[in-house]
DNA sequence: TCAAAAGTGTTATGAGTACACCCATGG
DNA sequence: CCATGGGTGTACTCATAACACTTTTGA
């Protein structure tokens, strides 16, 4: 059976994936393979199969990609300009990742030519995904200041001047280490190790990592990680 | 030109309207017009055409149910299960929206059969719109704690009461009208007027306006509308 | 021994919250 | 005149934010 008479359109999910490395948050481009725009920068996408879900979709195509599973994935918006892609209509349905680039150790980069850029010398991107690239910014810098989803860039253990440095990336600024660690600390999700980080300095700083439990609990709950938080949400 | 070889999919658009009548906040449902589930209680929705935008498409939809332009209308997510819907593979990209009830005054009602209900006792929805409906409740719940959506809601003229109530229903809960009052009118976002309102109380209670250019300068920032957010954000 | 980063403590301010009374009016 | 809802004021608590010094250690 069919609804009779009705337009059937492509749909693509394309994926905006940020990673940290321990001193930056990066993204991960790709260079297009199709015609028209080969060879230009963009993000990673593919289009929906008939019998998977757009989340399973956007599970396949990161996996393609970058080999990781169990990825922090979150539908951002649904793009559908009629005349947004030159060769046909495209709904795009976008989502954004957040992975521990470090965690990240494919070759796969050569099948697909990506590469991971700074966020300010990122290279121009094809079609409409210079705005997909703002509203997940935009939309990370929300939710990173109200939840604690941010953990999701980083590796098991790590150290609260890491930790603030990655905060200090995603809103470009800096923040009073005195007033961060204490309101970091406050929330309880950390639990801190018995061994320092000795590579990032000389006197060596205290590995922490996340408590599990109370991390799922607190996903959702509204924790103020971010001082002024108008200052940086337009 | 197109893209060789992919599949194409019908698309929706389901519109979730919420709607105050100055006492209650309710959400206006339709009885489906097609095979199968015919004569149930569903979102009102309606087929992408080959020329619109998604905003376009909503905003058709929702002229064509209510009458109203210029609503607020705001992309909630996409919900793309392959057997989301029985008869074919059909994504939905479902958008919600907030209207004066009493600004809404027409017979389409006839046309498709539309009733508003109150949220505790509306009907079974039909397919995975019971998801949606649930999802905007809490992005509801979730934007208006931050920012100064439920305006939108209103009528030009309102008082305080009317609007403490208005946010009573969205949070299922009663607050404190002494903090209530002081809260909203520190934002300075509301223009007291001479008259009052003499129908709901003896007293009467002063009617206010919107400061329209304060509330679109405001819409982004961080406000604290309700006390504890925790307690009513999952 | 010194430079560089980690780590800790205090205070002042303001927002949030709990709480109780007076006011105006129509019936 | 009184019941009903509207409107205001105060004091306490706690989170936030501003700010400076000591500690550790590798070079």
């Amino acid at each position: 059976m069919r609804y009779s008479g009705q337009t059937h359109i492509l749909t693509a999910i394309d994926c905006i994936i940020f990673g940290f490395d321990g001193n930056d948050i990066k993204l991960l481009l790709v260079q297009r393979a199709l015609k028209p725009e080969k060879g230009k920068w963009s993000l990673m996408g593919g289009f929906l199969q008939q019998d998977e879900s757009l989340e399973q979709a956007a599970d396949r195509i990161l996996k393609q990609l970058t080999g990781l599973e169990g990825v922090y994935l979150e539908q951002l918006k649904t793009f559908g300009d009629p005349h947004r892609d030159p060769v046909e209509r495209t709904l795009s349905v976008v989502y954004f990742a957040l992975i521990d680039i470090h965690q990240y150790e494919k070759q796969i980069n050569d099948e697909y030519h990506a590469e991971w850029f700074l966020l300010k010398d990122k290279p121009r991107l094809i079609f409409d995904h210079e705005d997909m690239l703002a509203l997940a910014q935009q939309k990370l810098r929300y939710k990173a200041a109200l939840h604690p989803i941010l953990f999701e860039l980083l590796p098991p253990k790590f150290t609260i001047p890491q930790l603030q440095s990655l905060y200090e990336g995603v809103y470009d600024t800096t923040f009073d280490n005195r007033n961060f660690s204490r309101k970091i600390l406050s929330t309880g999700l950390l639990v801190k190790q018995k061994e320092k980080d000795k590579v990032n300095s000389k006197k060596g700083a205290f590995y922490y990592k996340l408590d599990k439990k109370k991390y799922k609990a607190k996903l959702g709950a509204f924790l103020n990680f971010i001082p002024n938080p108008d200052k940086f949400l337009q």
